[in-house]
DNA sequence: CCACGGCCTGATTC
DNA sequence: AGAATCAGGCCGT
């Protein structure tokens, strides 16, 4: 039976907890009080952070590891301050940068993050966030920390015996067929995606588009978050909006030429640009803020 | 290459 | 109230 363990990093990196857990890059933290609760690599981790540090509760099976677990999982080698300096190159960036400091791209679980972003098509955060938890819960091992459960993702196999049907009853919708699909292809072996880390950009995208429902957007994101391509640039409706109102004064461009324009004016920060201007969009008309 | 409609579902808007 | 519309798209025509 594992232990709970206790620990806390200290971070010399610009990290705003809250803001990278909740712009919609991974869709099962659940935040109680002061608390984040998600899964990392299989193990259930509650965080909460304080300034500079990082407090960590965990189940961890692997405790030693845990410290480095984290570090990878929060990109904390990227040197955001050098980031910053690439990209913030006018108001806007340099007003999303300002609000969101310590934003950070995160480095997920492959799989997860592509089932995640396949449940996105013409979704919203808290249904995607809602069919995360329940294909969890159904077909995940369980996991405890203190009074709280939560459960690992489901393998590609796993996913693949469930079905559609199945999946359909967890509220998935036409994207159950997707998903599935992909699972199965994942199961077989036909697409490996943790050898896609060490491919170039294009050619890990067209192993990606190759699933079913992952189209250009779907696959930047996997990209991204998952997979190690800070180039990688997903355009959303946000960020369309984004662009077309902030940068290109209402012109209208194909999704290939919006990557083309932001590789020029971000280079290979363009991911992280992104997500600024995403998350700056997004909260620009809410309330809560 | 672009345009369009359909697709599950639930919340919000009209 | 009940009908449209919208939501971090994808796919087929």
């Amino acid at each position: 039976m594992d232990s709970e363990i206790s620990i806390s990093l200290d971070i010399d990196q610009p990290l705003d907890c809250a803001s990278t857990l909740e712009s919609g890059q991974a869709f099962r933290w659940r935040r109680r009080g002061d608390w984040y609760y998600g899964v990392v690599i299989d193990d259930l981790v509650a965080l909460k952070q304080d300034g500079s540090r990082l407090e960590v509760r965990s189940s961890s099976s692997r405790p030693d590891q845990l410290e480095s677990t984290l570090r990878d999982y929060f990109r904390l080698d990227d040197d955001l301050d050098a980031i910053y300096s690439c990209i913030d190159t006018d108001p806007r960036m340099h007003d999303a940068i300002a609000a969101y400091r310590g934003l950070r791209i995160l480095r997920q679980d492959p799989w997860e993050c592509l089932v995640g972003f396949i449940c996105s098509a013409n979704s919203n955060i808290p249904r995607i966030s809602a069919s995360m938890v329940a294909i969890a819960q159904s077909y995940g091992q369980p996991l405890q920390l203190d009074d709280y459960v939560d459960h690992s993702f489901p393998t590609p196999q796993k996913l693949a015996e469930a079905g559609e049907s199945a999946l359909r009853e967890l509220k998935l919708g036409f994207r159950a067929k997707y998903v599935a699909r992909a699972a199965e292809r994942v199961a077989q072996g036909e697409v490996k995606l943790e050898p896609l880390r060490h491919l170039p950009y294009q050619e890990a995208k067209e192993v990606l588009t190759s699933l079913p429902g992952v189209g250009d957007k779907v696959a930047d994101c996997v990209l991204l978050f998952s997979l190690d391509k800070l180039d990688a640039c997903p355009i959303d409706r946000w960020v369309r909006r984004a662009m077309e109102e902030w940068y290109l004064d209402g012109a209208k461009l194909n999704y290939k030429d919006i990557r083309i324009w932001s590789l020029r004016k971000w280079g290979g920060y363009a991911g992280y640009a992104q997500q600024y201007l995403f998350h700056h969009k997004r909260l620009e008309g809410k309330v809560q803020g």
